[in-house]
DNA sequence: CGAACGCTTGAACATGATCAACTCCGGTGG
DNA sequence: CCACCGGAGTTGATCATGTTCAAGCGTTCG
């Protein structure tokens, strides 16, 4: 029997990420094919188009998966957060770009060992196919906003998004929200430019509806009924 | 043990839905869950926000999932044809509406048992996971498109999608698509308005890269290259 | 200090939405 | 048989929104 290694039971995502399925037991033998990885702020992981080798587990840090045009056009399909898992599975060429917005620590597994492991641990597959249907949902939903929104309602919607996943209240009661992107990516991800974002962003501190200092990322929501108007509207 | 039912026997999709990951003496067991269900074109299956409980494979006919806003603004995030699979699973309240766009026959399941049935049967969860991964990369393809991509260049991936799906050679050595859906569906999954989608196609016409007889609903591609340039430009 | 970067702001422009009229077609009923 | 109607699609004119191009600001980092 082997050991569980120590950097699983230090890991910071035993519980949160795929392998919270697995008996410590189980996580001994997977862990044989895992590797730490380390990535620096703006390394790309894989590039759409390269052979599909491998996946991961994200531990720490923060990822952005995006699909592009030939011609260069970028649209982030996806922002992965410590416990996600990252990978496209059964098929041989990647189609999607994977970015790290930070210093991140991932937990990479060979595909093919991965995509065994799963027949081997079927409470990790259930997981998995949990996780991809939310996803799945996710993507849709986001398919609403890309096609039937405005650049008004999508900065709206996405930060009442990040409120709900990192919002902490603040001394006076209102939502503090970090925004761990930048206005580019912002823009790469709403489906929109740099600028348009950055004009809604003071629009919506001109209407008092949020508050930010000037070359401060994070901001405040003060008037969130009004933000969760613009949002959905109807 | 149960005998595998006539309809199972007969059935159009035994060996490209779900279904084909099941043994004669499987099916019989799943079958004891599964009831034939005939929806006319037009009816609404699943409204977004009812309770969620049932899925289906589709056996003929085709469908579409729509994604939509308060006030009325809908997009179409899936279409749906013979073999695939429809149902969120793992949720209690639909956030989508599937809707027949034709005559279809649907294989359905109360959600409860086919989850359960997941567990029993290994293979077709494992498909299913395939499937809804090759979905999720649908949906972030089509996040590109609807994020990134303009009018012209929307409708002339469409057309070469549906080439790819049930393209079939004229006479004349030319593709011939067959469109399985109106204009405003059109527009609704492209994200666009009928009168934009209306606009690019006589455009592309009267450019000669495609044919179409007015009041047709189906084209022929003349000039696939230049569809394809203007589809994936750079 | 100067260069680079992220962000904001302004002006001009282009694309797609909106509103409206019209055609074509199939069905219905006199 | 024809008149009428409704739905789907096309086309045109106008308008609004977001993009593009350009300039400027503040911060950080050599």
């Amino acid at each position: 029997m082997t050991e569980v290694p120590q950097r699983c039971l230090d890991c910071l995502v035993r519980d949160t990420s795929l392998c919270a399925s697995m008996s410590d037991c189980e996580l001994a033998t997977l862990s044989t094919f895992g590797r730490r990885r380390e990535v620096g702020a703006g390394q790309v992981i894989t590039w759409a188009g390269d052979q599909n080798s491998g996946c991961a587990n994200v531990v720490s840090g923060a990822l952005k998966v995006s699909a592009s045009t030939a011609d260069g056009r970028e649209q982030i399909v996806g922002l992965l957060f410590p416990g996600d898992f990252v990978g496209q599975l059964f098929v041989t060429e990647a189609s999607l770009t994977v970015t790290a917005l930070t210093d991140t620590d991932l937990c990479t597994f060979p595909r093919a060992s991965f995509e065994k492991a799963l027949h081997t641990y079927p409470r990790m597959e259930r997981l998995l196919l949990e996780r991809t249907m939310a996803s799945l949902d996710e993507a849709r939903e986001r398919m609403l906003a890309l096609g039937r929104k405005d650049a008004r309602e999508r900065v709206a919607g996405f930060l009442l998004e990040l409120a709900e996943r990192t919002g902490s209240l603040d001394p006076t009661g209102h939502v503090r929200v970090q925004i761990p992107i930048s206005r580019g990516e912002m823009a790469g991800f709403l489906g929109l430019t740099i600028e348009t974002v950055s004009r809604h962003l003071t629009r919506l501190k001109t209407a008092g509806i949020i508050e930010f200092a000037k070359g401060e990322r994070d901001c405040t929501i003060v008037n969130r009924r009004s933000l969760e108007a613009i949002a959905n509207p109807g």
